[in-house]
DNA sequence: AAGCCCCAGCTTGCATGGAAGCTGGGGCCG
DNA sequence: CGGCCCCAGCTTCCATGCAAGCTGGGGCTT
């Protein structure tokens, strides 16, 4: 058995890494509703260890966007305001454009199997939606999305875009069976994955956009009608 | 006097938020150059604090891709590959072209004045040029881009933009003084601003990328020939 | 002489205690 | 009866102690 004196690559994840997967788990799926207001000693009780990982854990979910810790009185789930989806749809729009470029930038053999895997997901789409089944579409939806920026080349890009899927995930949940039949959407995601097939770089960008456009066309006025600060 | 129940909206920084300013700027001066490896009790020390707010500026540094932690190793200031800055001038294509857009998008009322700042900024860039000062054009080069996303109304657009450019400020700075005298961005500039005063959207984003991406050209070239993994 | 092993020292991870500050409500004063 | 004040309780902030783990070098074995 050789010694490995240089790095473990497969540690055991420390109580600060579980802590915050735990908590953005947590707010992902609306246990912690936004707007929920706790302590850290109370949340620290929850995940059975003491305040100091659970603090650790919040100071990098306030770094995304995901709470915010008022001094001295506790900690608070973001809530998402309309302007707050329209900032974040501009941003969207801003680098899943920029991806779907780059992929149709590159080398024809580098970009043909993205394509594949592309359409392997689209398809997973169409079939969620022939059997009705809203969840599994939505969840196809948010692999071909994250496939488009994860294949871009660009590690940061895919980075920033996790970190701002994680922050609307809740409104997109929200607004899954108050939209109509989602049906265009795969027609749509054709189209740019054609783009990038053909490598045109400019229409890749265009479809992409176009795309995003009609479906936040389509969800703020969803939200504007539910309440104001709510989600 | 009335009594200030409700928040205390200038409140002293706290120790954590200090020593991150410090750590950051000591990054951002070159004072703890690329791959430099400290203890966290060592930082502490000389910013003459415990070793708890450092250790939680450095989470946020940390999160913002300045530094990287090494588990019971120590902390290291993290080094820019070329293939880091591309990814990092991707970033940056994608966010201010988006902010450059969408100023252009605006009501003509409310371009106007934003096209006028912008001006007023180019105009300080061509007279530190014509001053031979380098490093005020740097400057205000700067203030440029960031004023073009701080306008954008996306307050989450320009603070992406904000920890992009923190993570390449140094290479931006090491490579001031190599390359050639920058007399076409100030042309380059004036075309952006004209396009937003004219509410020219498609022509905005267009110039504002074109821009980027010939100051990239630039500046790749100079990084690779002068070693690979150093700044 | 060469290679392995083990240990001393240094590192971060985590727990815990004290301090400072904000909040809300009960009591006091007008 | 209404409004102000003050304080008890809860919160985060920060310091510090202990534990676990990695590193590098000195000494031992072969």
């Amino acid at each position: 058995m050789i010694r490995m004196r240089h790095a473990a690559e497969a540690t055991r994840p420390s109580l600060v890494e579980s802590a915050y997967e735990a908590l953005k788990a947590a707010i992902r799926n609306n246990v912690f509703a936004p707007g929920y207001q706790g302590s850290e000693q109370e949340i620290a009780l929850q995940l059975g260890m003491s305040r100091t990982p659970v603090h650790e854990a919040i100071i990098r979910l306030q770094e995304e966007g995901l709470v915010r810790v008022l001094p001295r009185r506790g900690v608070v789930v973001c809530a998402l305001s309309p302007e707050d989806m329209r900032e974040i749809y501009e941003v969207i729009v801003a680098l899943e454009t920029a991806a779907a470029a780059l992929i149709a930038e590159m080398p024809a053999d580098a970009r043909a199997p993205i394509a594949a895997e592309l359409d392997a997901v689209n398809a997973a789409m169409e079939a969620a939606l022939a059997r009705d089944d809203l969840v599994a579409w939505a969840e196809a939806d948010g692999r071909f999305h994250q496939l488009l920026v994860a294949r871009s080349g660009n590690a940061r890009l895919a980075r920033l875009f996790g970190t701002i899927m994680d922050q609307s995930h809740r409104a997109r949940m929200l607004t899954l069976r108050l939209r109509p039949r989602p049906t265009v959407s795969v027609e749509e995601h054709r189209g740019i994955v054609a783009a990038i097939r053909h490598g045109a770089a400019e229409e890749a960008h265009a479809r992409a956009k176009a795309h995003r456009l009609r479906a936040r066309q389509q969800l703020l006025p969803l939200l504007a009608s539910l309440g104001m600060r709510h989600l």
